[in-house]
DNA sequence: GTCTATATCCCGATAGAC
DNA sequence: GTCTATCGGGATATAGAC
Protein backbone atom coordinates (compact mmCIF):
# COMPACT_ATOMS: atom_id res chain seq x y z
CA UNK A 1 0.00 0.00 0.00
CA UNK A 2 2.51 2.10 0.90
CA UNK A 3 4.91 0.93 -2.52
CA UNK A 4 2.17 3.21 -4.91
CA UNK A 5 4.19 2.81 -7.91
CA UNK A 6 6.99 1.11 -9.32
CA UNK A 7 10.11 1.03 -7.00
CA UNK A 8 9.63 5.03 -5.66
CA UNK A 9 9.32 4.45 -2.56
CA UNK A 10 12.89 3.21 -1.31
CA UNK A 11 12.87 6.15 0.79
CA UNK A 12 11.74 6.34 4.28
CA UNK A 13 8.45 8.02 3.07
CA UNK A 14 9.96 11.57 2.75
CA UNK A 15 8.81 12.29 -0.79
CA UNK A 16 5.05 11.21 -0.21
CA UNK A 17 5.27 13.05 2.83
CA UNK A 18 6.81 16.16 0.72
CA UNK A 19 3.43 15.70 -1.33
CA UNK A 20 1.14 15.27 1.10
CA UNK A 21 2.37 18.77 3.08
CA UNK A 22 2.87 20.68 -0.09
CA UNK A 23 -1.18 19.77 -0.91
CA UNK A 24 -2.23 20.53 3.23
CA UNK A 25 -0.15 24.01 2.85
CA UNK A 26 -1.55 25.00 -0.75
CA UNK A 27 -4.92 24.07 0.94
CA UNK A 28 -4.08 26.26 4.15
CA UNK A 29 -2.90 29.51 3.08
CA UNK A 30 -2.47 29.19 -1.48
CA UNK A 31 0.56 28.61 -3.60
CA UNK A 32 2.23 31.52 -2.70
CA UNK A 33 2.78 29.87 0.29
CA UNK A 34 4.05 26.65 -0.02
CA UNK A 35 7.59 27.50 -0.19
CA UNK A 36 10.64 24.92 -0.30
CA UNK A 37 11.10 25.80 3.48
CA UNK A 38 7.30 25.51 4.45
CA UNK A 39 6.83 22.16 3.39
CA UNK A 40 10.04 21.03 4.27
CA UNK A 41 9.43 21.97 8.17
CA UNK A 42 5.47 21.02 7.47
CA UNK A 43 7.12 17.51 6.22
CA UNK A 44 9.73 17.12 9.41
CA UNK A 45 12.66 17.48 6.34
CA UNK A 46 15.15 19.97 5.85
CA UNK A 47 14.93 22.45 3.23
CA UNK A 48 17.25 21.11 0.37
CA UNK A 49 15.62 18.04 0.43
CA UNK A 50 13.09 18.53 -1.61
CA UNK A 51 15.74 19.06 -4.48
CA UNK A 52 16.51 16.28 -4.00
CA UNK A 53 13.30 14.32 -4.66
CA UNK A 54 11.87 17.23 -7.14
CA UNK A 55 13.89 19.15 -9.59
CA UNK A 56 12.03 22.32 -8.83
CA UNK A 57 9.15 23.43 -7.27
CA UNK A 58 7.03 23.46 -10.01
CA UNK A 59 7.58 19.61 -10.64
CA UNK A 60 6.54 19.36 -6.87
CA UNK A 61 3.50 21.35 -7.83
CA UNK A 62 2.79 18.99 -11.20
CA UNK A 63 2.99 15.70 -8.36
CA UNK A 64 0.68 17.48 -5.97
CA UNK A 65 -1.71 17.60 -8.80
CA UNK A 66 -1.02 14.51 -10.27
CA UNK A 67 -1.47 12.53 -6.81
CA UNK A 68 -5.32 14.18 -6.38
CA UNK A 69 -5.93 13.70 -9.96
CA UNK A 70 -5.72 9.96 -9.76
CA UNK A 71 -7.33 9.48 -6.17
CA UNK A 72 -10.29 11.76 -7.43
CA UNK A 73 -10.81 9.86 -10.51
CA UNK A 74 -10.26 6.05 -8.94
CA UNK A 75 -13.48 7.58 -6.71
CA UNK A 76 -15.37 8.89 -9.29
CA UNK A 77 -14.89 5.85 -11.12
CA UNK A 78 -16.08 3.72 -8.18
CA UNK A 79 -18.88 5.56 -7.43
CA UNK A 80 -20.18 6.36 -10.59
CA UNK A 81 -21.20 2.57 -11.86
CA UNK A 82 -23.04 1.82 -9.38
CA UNK A 83 -26.08 3.61 -7.56
CA UNK A 84 -27.79 7.08 -9.67
CA UNK A 85 -24.73 7.76 -11.60
CA UNK A 86 -26.46 11.59 -11.93
CA UNK A 87 -27.09 12.35 -8.18
CA UNK A 88 -23.69 10.39 -7.65
CA UNK A 89 -22.33 13.29 -10.06
CA UNK A 90 -23.96 15.83 -8.09
CA UNK A 91 -22.61 15.04 -4.59
CA UNK A 92 -18.93 13.89 -5.53
CA UNK A 93 -18.41 17.14 -7.39
CA UNK A 94 -20.42 19.29 -3.85
CA UNK A 95 -17.78 17.92 -1.78
CA UNK A 96 -15.97 20.92 -0.07
CA UNK A 97 -12.71 19.03 0.45
CA UNK A 98 -10.79 19.50 -2.57
CA UNK A 99 -12.41 22.30 -3.52
CA UNK A 100 -10.08 25.34 -2.28
CA UNK A 101 -6.53 22.91 -3.54
CA UNK A 102 -8.61 23.24 -6.96
CA UNK A 103 -9.25 26.67 -6.90
CA UNK A 104 -5.46 26.88 -6.08
CA UNK A 105 -4.49 24.66 -9.21
CA UNK A 106 -7.31 26.83 -11.47
CA UNK A 107 -5.32 30.07 -10.61
CA UNK A 108 -1.50 28.27 -11.08
CA UNK A 109 -2.67 26.88 -14.73
CA UNK A 110 -3.48 30.28 -15.49
CA UNK A 111 0.57 30.99 -15.63
CA UNK A 112 2.72 28.01 -15.61
CA UNK A 113 2.44 25.65 -18.37
CA UNK A 114 3.07 22.93 -17.29
CA UNK A 115 0.57 23.00 -14.73
CA UNK A 116 -1.60 24.11 -17.42
CA UNK A 117 -1.05 21.07 -19.22
CA UNK A 118 -1.58 18.77 -16.50
CA UNK A 119 -5.06 19.99 -15.28
CA UNK A 120 -6.08 20.07 -18.60
CA UNK A 121 -5.32 16.29 -19.46
CA UNK A 122 -7.40 15.94 -15.88
CA UNK A 123 -10.17 17.60 -16.54
CA UNK A 124 -10.83 15.98 -19.93
CA UNK A 125 -10.57 12.22 -18.46
CA UNK A 126 -13.03 13.42 -15.74
CA UNK A 127 -15.41 14.27 -18.27
CA UNK A 128 -14.95 11.40 -20.33
CA UNK A 129 -15.70 9.28 -17.38
CA UNK A 130 -18.68 11.34 -16.10
CA UNK A 131 -19.99 11.54 -19.46
CA UNK A 132 -19.94 8.13 -20.03
CA UNK A 133 -21.88 7.27 -16.62
CA UNK A 134 -24.54 9.76 -17.80
CA UNK A 135 -24.85 8.53 -21.10
CA UNK A 136 -26.14 5.03 -19.99
CA UNK A 137 -28.34 6.75 -17.23
CA UNK A 138 -30.09 8.69 -19.70
CA UNK A 139 -30.37 5.91 -22.28
CA UNK A 140 -31.55 3.71 -19.64
CA UNK A 141 -34.44 5.96 -18.71
CA UNK A 142 -34.96 6.64 -22.56
CA UNK A 143 -34.11 10.88 -22.25
CA UNK A 144 -33.36 11.59 -26.11
CA UNK A 145 -29.70 12.25 -26.81
CA UNK A 146 -30.33 15.17 -29.16
CA UNK A 147 -32.23 17.28 -26.80
CA UNK A 148 -29.93 16.96 -24.09
CA UNK A 149 -26.60 15.40 -24.71
CA UNK A 150 -24.82 13.51 -21.78
CA UNK A 151 -21.87 15.78 -22.48
CA UNK A 152 -24.23 18.66 -21.37
CA UNK A 153 -26.11 17.12 -18.68
CA UNK A 154 -22.62 16.25 -17.38
CA UNK A 155 -21.49 19.56 -17.25
CA UNK A 156 -24.53 21.14 -16.05
CA UNK A 157 -24.60 18.82 -12.90
CA UNK A 158 -20.92 19.00 -12.10
CA UNK A 159 -20.40 22.58 -12.63
CA UNK A 160 -23.45 23.23 -10.82
CA UNK A 161 -22.23 21.59 -7.92
CA UNK A 162 -18.97 23.22 -8.20
CA UNK A 163 -20.04 26.62 -8.38
CA UNK A 164 -21.73 26.11 -5.37
CA UNK A 165 -18.95 24.92 -3.30
CA UNK A 166 -16.84 27.41 -4.93
CA UNK A 167 -18.91 30.62 -3.48
CA UNK A 168 -19.47 28.82 -0.14
CA UNK A 169 -15.90 28.54 0.36
CA UNK A 170 -15.93 33.27 0.40
CA UNK A 171 -19.20 32.98 1.97
CA UNK A 172 -21.40 33.50 -0.63
CA UNK A 173 -24.83 31.47 -0.28
CA UNK A 174 -27.28 33.64 -2.06
CA UNK A 175 -30.10 31.13 -3.80
CA UNK A 176 -27.96 28.20 -2.78
CA UNK A 177 -31.22 26.48 -1.19
CA UNK A 178 -33.28 27.53 -4.32
CA UNK A 179 -30.65 26.24 -6.50
CA UNK A 180 -29.99 23.01 -4.52
CA UNK A 181 -34.07 22.51 -4.37
CA UNK A 182 -34.16 23.17 -8.25
CA UNK A 183 -31.52 20.53 -8.91
CA UNK A 184 -32.83 17.81 -6.75
CA UNK A 185 -36.17 18.37 -7.73
CA UNK A 186 -35.30 18.05 -11.07
CA UNK A 187 -32.76 14.32 -10.51
CA UNK A 188 -35.68 12.86 -8.65
CA UNK A 189 -38.05 14.12 -11.42
CA UNK A 190 -35.70 12.20 -13.96
CA UNK A 191 -35.13 8.87 -11.53
CA UNK A 192 -38.84 8.50 -11.66
CA UNK A 193 -39.09 7.87 -15.19
CA UNK A 194 -39.69 4.39 -15.70
CA UNK A 195 -36.95 2.81 -17.16
CA UNK A 196 -37.30 1.36 -20.07
CA UNK A 197 -40.62 3.33 -20.86
CA UNK A 198 -38.93 5.30 -23.18
CA UNK A 199 -38.26 1.76 -25.58
CA UNK B 1 -13.25 62.10 -15.47
CA UNK B 2 -9.93 61.38 -14.30
CA UNK B 3 -11.37 62.76 -10.69
CA UNK B 4 -13.34 59.81 -10.02
CA UNK B 5 -14.47 60.06 -6.37
CA UNK B 6 -13.93 62.88 -3.66
CA UNK B 7 -10.95 64.32 -3.44
CA UNK B 8 -8.91 61.40 -4.50
CA UNK B 9 -7.05 62.47 -7.80
CA UNK B 10 -4.70 65.26 -6.28
CA UNK B 11 -1.80 63.38 -7.53
CA UNK B 12 -0.22 62.88 -10.78
CA UNK B 13 -2.31 59.87 -11.32
CA UNK B 14 0.16 57.81 -9.86
CA UNK B 15 -2.36 55.98 -6.88
CA UNK B 16 -4.43 55.25 -10.37
CA UNK B 17 -1.60 53.70 -12.27
CA UNK B 18 -0.85 51.65 -9.63
CA UNK B 19 -4.36 49.89 -9.28
CA UNK B 20 -3.76 49.33 -13.15
CA UNK B 21 -0.46 48.11 -12.96
CA UNK B 22 -1.54 45.54 -10.21
CA UNK B 23 -4.35 44.36 -12.28
CA UNK B 24 -1.96 43.60 -15.02
CA UNK B 25 0.79 41.68 -13.06
CA UNK B 26 -1.96 39.93 -11.57
CA UNK B 27 -3.77 38.95 -14.87
CA UNK B 28 -0.79 37.99 -16.78
CA UNK B 29 1.52 36.35 -14.09
CA UNK B 30 -0.82 35.33 -10.73
CA UNK B 31 -0.87 37.43 -7.35
CA UNK B 32 2.23 36.43 -6.29
CA UNK B 33 4.10 37.90 -9.06
CA UNK B 34 2.32 41.45 -7.85
CA UNK B 35 5.15 42.67 -5.53
CA UNK B 36 5.31 46.05 -4.84
CA UNK B 37 8.51 46.59 -6.22
CA UNK B 38 7.24 44.81 -9.73
CA UNK B 39 3.95 46.67 -9.86
CA UNK B 40 6.13 50.29 -9.34
CA UNK B 41 7.99 49.76 -12.33
CA UNK B 42 5.20 48.30 -14.05
CA UNK B 43 3.70 51.93 -13.06
CA UNK B 44 6.72 53.60 -13.48
CA UNK B 45 6.97 54.59 -10.20
CA UNK B 46 9.25 53.71 -7.31
CA UNK B 47 8.52 51.05 -4.72
CA UNK B 48 8.37 53.11 -1.52
CA UNK B 49 5.58 55.01 -3.26
CA UNK B 50 3.33 51.92 -3.23
CA UNK B 51 2.97 52.47 0.68
CA UNK B 52 2.34 56.08 0.51
CA UNK B 53 -0.76 55.47 -0.95
CA UNK B 54 -1.57 51.66 0.48
CA UNK B 55 -1.18 51.04 3.87
CA UNK B 56 -0.35 47.48 2.67
CA UNK B 57 -0.03 45.45 -0.79
CA UNK B 58 -3.34 44.10 0.94
CA UNK B 59 -5.21 47.32 1.04
CA UNK B 60 -3.74 47.04 -2.76
CA UNK B 61 -5.11 44.29 -3.70
CA UNK B 62 -8.61 45.67 -1.93
CA UNK B 63 -8.91 48.56 -4.32
CA UNK B 64 -7.92 46.77 -7.65
CA UNK B 65 -10.80 44.41 -6.98
CA UNK B 66 -13.13 47.67 -5.82
CA UNK B 67 -12.37 49.07 -9.09
CA UNK B 68 -12.79 46.22 -11.37
CA UNK B 69 -16.81 45.60 -9.59
CA UNK B 70 -17.11 49.27 -10.35
CA UNK B 71 -16.94 48.88 -13.98
CA UNK B 72 -18.40 45.62 -14.31
CA UNK B 73 -21.28 46.39 -12.25
CA UNK B 74 -22.04 49.34 -14.31
CA UNK B 75 -21.50 47.32 -17.50
CA UNK B 76 -24.57 44.67 -16.16
CA UNK B 77 -26.92 47.17 -15.05
CA UNK B 78 -26.62 49.30 -18.59
CA UNK B 79 -26.78 45.83 -20.54
CA UNK B 80 -29.68 44.21 -18.71
CA UNK B 81 -32.30 46.66 -18.43
CA UNK B 82 -32.07 46.88 -22.49
CA UNK B 83 -32.32 43.40 -25.01
CA UNK B 84 -32.67 40.18 -23.96
CA UNK B 85 -31.42 39.84 -19.86
CA UNK B 86 -31.53 36.64 -20.09
CA UNK B 87 -29.17 36.59 -23.64
CA UNK B 88 -27.20 39.29 -22.30
CA UNK B 89 -26.76 37.85 -18.54
CA UNK B 90 -25.03 34.84 -20.80
CA UNK B 91 -22.75 37.10 -22.94
CA UNK B 92 -21.49 39.10 -20.16
CA UNK B 93 -20.43 36.48 -18.25
CA UNK B 94 -18.77 34.67 -21.19
CA UNK B 95 -16.50 37.16 -21.48
CA UNK B 96 -13.02 36.17 -20.94
CA UNK B 97 -11.06 39.48 -20.28
CA UNK B 98 -11.84 39.23 -16.76
CA UNK B 99 -11.96 35.74 -16.29
CA UNK B 100 -7.91 35.39 -15.46
CA UNK B 101 -8.51 38.21 -12.75
CA UNK B 102 -11.82 36.61 -11.35
CA UNK B 103 -9.59 33.30 -10.75
CA UNK B 104 -6.86 35.16 -8.89
CA UNK B 105 -9.05 36.94 -6.57
CA UNK B 106 -11.34 33.88 -5.80
CA UNK B 107 -8.23 32.12 -4.94
CA UNK B 108 -6.75 35.22 -2.49
CA UNK B 109 -10.28 35.17 -0.75
CA UNK B 110 -9.82 31.56 0.06
CA UNK B 111 -6.82 32.58 2.13
CA UNK B 112 -7.26 36.54 2.84
CA UNK B 113 -9.98 37.85 5.26
CA UNK B 114 -9.96 41.56 4.07
CA UNK B 115 -10.16 39.86 0.23
CA UNK B 116 -13.13 37.12 0.72
CA UNK B 117 -15.59 40.02 2.70
CA UNK B 118 -15.19 42.27 -0.29
CA UNK B 119 -15.66 39.77 -2.93
CA UNK B 120 -18.73 38.54 -1.28
CA UNK B 121 -20.27 41.87 -1.22
CA UNK B 122 -19.66 41.67 -4.89
CA UNK B 123 -20.51 38.54 -5.78
CA UNK B 124 -23.67 39.52 -3.55
CA UNK B 125 -24.53 42.85 -5.64
CA UNK B 126 -23.68 40.91 -8.67
CA UNK B 127 -26.43 38.10 -8.18
CA UNK B 128 -29.15 40.54 -6.83
CA UNK B 129 -28.69 42.51 -10.07
CA UNK B 130 -28.98 39.99 -12.32
CA UNK B 131 -31.87 37.80 -10.72
CA UNK B 132 -33.76 41.30 -10.63
CA UNK B 133 -33.57 41.27 -14.65
CA UNK B 134 -34.16 37.54 -14.92
CA UNK B 135 -37.19 38.29 -13.02
CA UNK B 136 -38.65 40.88 -15.16
CA UNK B 137 -38.16 38.73 -18.16
CA UNK B 138 -39.29 35.25 -16.80
CA UNK B 139 -42.66 37.28 -16.05
CA UNK B 140 -43.00 38.18 -19.15
CA UNK B 141 -42.91 35.39 -20.77
CA UNK B 142 -45.35 33.79 -18.17
CA UNK B 143 -42.64 31.22 -16.67
CA UNK B 144 -43.93 29.87 -13.47
CA UNK B 145 -41.48 31.41 -10.65
CA UNK B 146 -41.93 28.01 -8.39
CA UNK B 147 -40.75 25.85 -11.12
CA UNK B 148 -38.10 28.06 -12.43
CA UNK B 149 -36.65 30.86 -9.55
CA UNK B 150 -35.27 33.66 -11.07
CA UNK B 151 -32.24 33.27 -8.78
CA UNK B 152 -31.44 29.51 -9.79
CA UNK B 153 -32.16 30.87 -13.73
CA UNK B 154 -29.84 33.62 -12.95
CA UNK B 155 -26.95 31.25 -11.85
CA UNK B 156 -27.39 29.02 -14.33
CA UNK B 157 -26.87 30.94 -16.97
CA UNK B 158 -23.91 32.74 -15.40
CA UNK B 159 -22.40 30.52 -13.74
CA UNK B 160 -22.22 27.83 -17.01
CA UNK B 161 -20.55 30.60 -18.78
CA UNK B 162 -18.29 31.58 -16.17
CA UNK B 163 -17.34 28.09 -15.98
CA UNK B 164 -16.87 27.61 -19.79
CA UNK B 165 -14.35 30.73 -19.42
CA UNK B 166 -12.81 29.08 -16.97
CA UNK B 167 -12.20 26.18 -18.96
CA UNK B 168 -10.91 27.55 -21.94
CA UNK B 169 -8.38 29.33 -20.28
CA UNK B 170 -6.61 26.26 -19.29
CA UNK B 171 -7.20 24.69 -22.84
CA UNK B 172 -10.17 22.64 -21.98
CA UNK B 173 -13.13 22.85 -24.48
CA UNK B 174 -14.31 18.83 -24.73
CA UNK B 175 -18.21 19.12 -24.62
CA UNK B 176 -18.21 23.46 -25.18
CA UNK B 177 -19.46 23.54 -28.60
CA UNK B 178 -22.29 20.98 -27.67
CA UNK B 179 -22.96 23.22 -24.58
CA UNK B 180 -23.06 26.30 -25.91
CA UNK B 181 -25.73 25.25 -28.99
CA UNK B 182 -27.63 23.60 -25.82
CA UNK B 183 -28.18 27.22 -24.14
CA UNK B 184 -28.45 28.73 -27.01
CA UNK B 185 -31.21 26.99 -28.51
CA UNK B 186 -33.02 27.02 -24.79
CA UNK B 187 -32.87 30.64 -24.75
CA UNK B 188 -34.41 30.77 -28.19
CA UNK B 189 -36.94 28.70 -27.09
CA UNK B 190 -38.04 30.94 -24.23
CA UNK B 191 -37.52 34.10 -26.10
CA UNK B 192 -40.24 32.86 -28.71
CA UNK B 193 -42.57 32.49 -26.15
CA UNK B 194 -45.51 35.12 -26.91
CA UNK B 195 -44.52 37.93 -23.98
CA UNK B 196 -47.88 37.76 -22.31
CA UNK B 197 -49.16 34.45 -23.57
CA UNK B 198 -49.21 33.14 -19.57
CA UNK B 199 -51.39 35.87 -18.48
C1' DG C 1 18.95 9.68 1.71
C1' DT C 2 19.61 13.46 4.60
C1' DC C 3 22.13 16.98 6.28
C1' DT C 4 24.81 21.90 6.82
C1' DA C 5 26.24 25.81 4.57
C1' DT C 6 26.10 29.15 1.19
C1' DA C 7 25.35 32.00 -3.20
C1' DT C 8 22.28 35.15 -5.15
C1' DC C 9 18.39 37.47 -5.15
C1' DC C 10 13.67 39.52 -3.95
C1' DC C 11 10.31 40.55 -0.32
C1' DG C 12 7.28 44.08 2.75
C1' DA C 13 7.74 47.91 5.18
C1' DT C 14 9.88 52.21 7.27
C1' DA C 15 12.89 56.57 7.87
C1' DG C 16 13.86 60.59 6.33
C1' DA C 17 15.71 63.92 2.46
C1' DC C 18 13.93 66.93 -1.08
C1' DG D 1 4.20 63.55 -3.79
C1' DT D 2 8.25 61.19 -4.85
C1' DC D 3 12.57 59.85 -3.94
C1' DT D 4 17.05 57.14 -1.83
C1' DA D 5 18.56 54.11 1.51
C1' DT D 6 18.06 50.50 4.55
C1' DC D 7 16.37 46.82 8.02
C1' DG D 8 15.31 42.11 8.70
C1' DG D 9 13.91 38.34 6.58
C1' DG D 10 12.70 34.58 3.18
C1' DA D 11 13.02 32.82 -1.68
C1' DT D 12 15.10 29.09 -5.06
C1' DA D 13 18.66 26.36 -5.88
C1' DT D 14 23.38 24.24 -5.48
C1' DA D 15 27.80 22.20 -3.28
C1' DG D 16 29.51 19.03 -0.72
C1' DA D 17 29.98 16.38 3.99
C1' DC D 18 28.20 12.29 6.23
Amino acid sequence: MAQSRKAKAADGGARLRLIEATAKVMRDEGYAAATSRRVATEAGVKQALVYYYFPSMDDLFVEVLRAGAEVSLARMRDALTDDDPLLTLWSLNGESRMTALNTEFMALANHRKVIRVELKAYAERVRDIETAAVAVSLRARGVDPQAFPPVVVSMLIAQTARSLCNESAVGVTLGHDEMRAFVERQLRTLAAVTPGSGR
